[in-house]
DNA sequence: CTGTTAGCGCTTTCAT
DNA sequence: ATGAAAGCGCTAACAG
């Protein structure tokens, strides 16, 4: 039968309260009864019901990761972050896709999270850039932790500096040699294209490169996207010859396209991305690009609004590294372009 | 304030036990009863609590997805099907990943499964592999459904004819002219593995071709297991004009491996993979593969899995179709090698 | 076919 | 610092 916080009290030889004082950290115990309470607990492997928790304390020990159509390996490896900090704190995860194109967005999180009673959300991008949705969330007094949000003081979750990664990678690419470095901008609603964009300008201006607008073209974070501005910017008079491309997908996208009218990479053109996915080492040749730890940056998200959950004052913004990975996409601009 | 089961049976007339009857679909109602209660419940838009309703009902109204270590893609896939399957049934749904290397794996599903009270199961492969699992899950009497397993009857999930879906690979390659075709093995511990060595055998057979031990080298799935049974391949001393390999990373591998030595492909070495994840659309020249409806399989083994919860004499074993990709990384094998 | 009475296992008051 | 009693919102068992 089921061990009940009944059990663990009288073999520990104090009330129920006591029992779930402890479970719940509560100060207001001595140390000796905590320890003894503990000892017995875990001897009789006890574990709280986790619906009559629930029901009785009027929270689900519950968090959901949102997400709207994002890469797969990305959500995978932040859920996986996730759901390690979800262990180690014992609470429940809950995964929920959300269309945040719809007008009854915000709406549907709201119901969602009152009919689950969920005690907190984490939100991946684009989702971390809807105004509306945080605006809402804050007047409800709902705890959330932002990965990779664009601009909001006082918020929780985890941040990198994704800027400051573009400019670098204009810098390397500027340092091979490359003055012709055109830019595919990502899906227009999320905040890193923007941050990505910002960190080529300020890596073209470092380099004494001036901006050319018709080497920046518009992406959306897809392989096809990638395909099509490859073809527009290989279509112009004086292309470029490096690319750096908002994210993975579409940088896979430009190599695709450059083999297809047979130029070397990097000899003819260089090819860089961001994310660091997996297609990037499974293309050939293997793509240079920025990695960013998604699993540690999922599990600190996590860790972080866990705290808040528990005490609404806590809860920080945890800057994360990137890493530029360099890899064989890339190289000097001394080819000749017949 | 919350809409609660007595407000709706106060505005409708009736106990709350028949509000709750009308809402589990018990069959003893009145028609005339049901509907009114209906029509009051939605609108109230009255919302049972779930935590009061696995804590009377002893069930948790909660499936668990359980994997270890799949490729992103299919799991994704696989989780938005049963999400899907989910939310049209009211069920929610957690996540967990599982190493079913451990010894104590076993124990840890059935802690897992009594501690939070989830009503069923859905297992991905290797987990559907594992006998001692499924077992002790039948003895346990818990609910669970398969995705792709290894043969078992009367289980409850889905199912590809991956056997098939091979051979019919092999046919391919055999009538563009090829006799020299080479097979990468999955990960020993999958069953798909068998199942697509054995497509590989009979589509060699009915090609009239025989079997050569030393084309057919052992995989685990990864794009790097890929790259080095490439190498192996290539090596020979009368190498393979073609490779199939048990899954699309693998297969990204050879062409990896490929274009480092200079082959071209198909016009050197066709290759073709399994499972159709994006990567085999992001490679260049575009990967020939099988496209199996992963999300249609976890919606479908989900919608399976709850009926069984409902009704253990129901639940079955659906067929689902796979379909070849001809892409573009196979060809006639007519180029001679230099 | 419908209603009444007890809980499910825990946390909250409010005492002490 | 600890305990007793009163629910949380729902379903189970038994009546009628």
């Amino acid at each position: 039968m089921r061990v009940r916080i009944e059990d663990v009290a009288a073999a520990a030889g104090v009330s129920m309260k006591t029992v779930s004082r402890v479970l719940n950290n509560e100060p207001t115990v001595k140390e000796a009864t905590r320890l003894r309470v503990q000892a017995v607990a875990k001897s009789l492997n006890y574990r709280p019901d986790p619906s009559a928790r629930s029901l009785a304390g009027r929270r689900s020990y519950l968090v959901a990761l949102l997400y709207d159509n994002p890469s797969a390996n990305y959500l995978m490896e932040i859920l996986t972050g996730v759901v390690e900090a979800c262990e180690q704190y014992h609470y429940g995860m809950v995964v929920q896709p959300v269309a945040y194109t719809r007008a009854d967005f915000v709406q549907t999180v709201e119901s969602l999270v009152a009919l689950s009673r969920l005690d907190g959300l984490i939100l991946t991008p684009p989702l971390t850039d809807s105004i509306a949705l945080l605006d809402r969330l804050d007047e409800l007094r709902i705890p959330y932790a932002c990965v990779s949000p664009k601009v909001r003081e006082g918020g929780i979750g985890v941040t990198l500096d994704e800027q400051e990664a573009a400019r670098e990678m204009i810098s390397l690419l500027a340092s091979m040699g490359h003055t012709r470095i055109a830019h595919i901008r990502g899906h227009a609603a999320h905040g890193a294209s923007e941050w990505r964009h910002e960190g080529y300008c300020n890596g073209l201006r470092q380099a004494g490169i001036d901006y050319d607008p018709s080497l920046v073209v518009q992406g959306e974070f897809s392989f096809d996207s990638g395909m099509q501005a490859a073809h527009a910017l290989l279509d112009l008079d004086d292309p470029p010859t490096a690319i750096f491309a908002a994210n993975d997908d579409m940088a896979a996208g430009v190599m695709s396209v450059a083999h297809g009218r047979g130029l070397d990479i990097p000899g003819d053109l260089s090819v860089c991305g961001f994310d660091d996915t997996p297609v990037s080492r499974q293309i050939f040749p293997t793509l240079t690009t920025v990695h960013q730890p998604a699993r540690d940056m999922g599990r600190q998200a996590t860790v972080e609004l866990l705290k808040a959950i528990q005490d609404p004052a806590s809860g920080q913004m945890t800057h994360m590294p990137y890493a530029l990975q360099i890899r064989h996409s890339t190289g000097p601009a001394h080819r000749q372009r017949t």
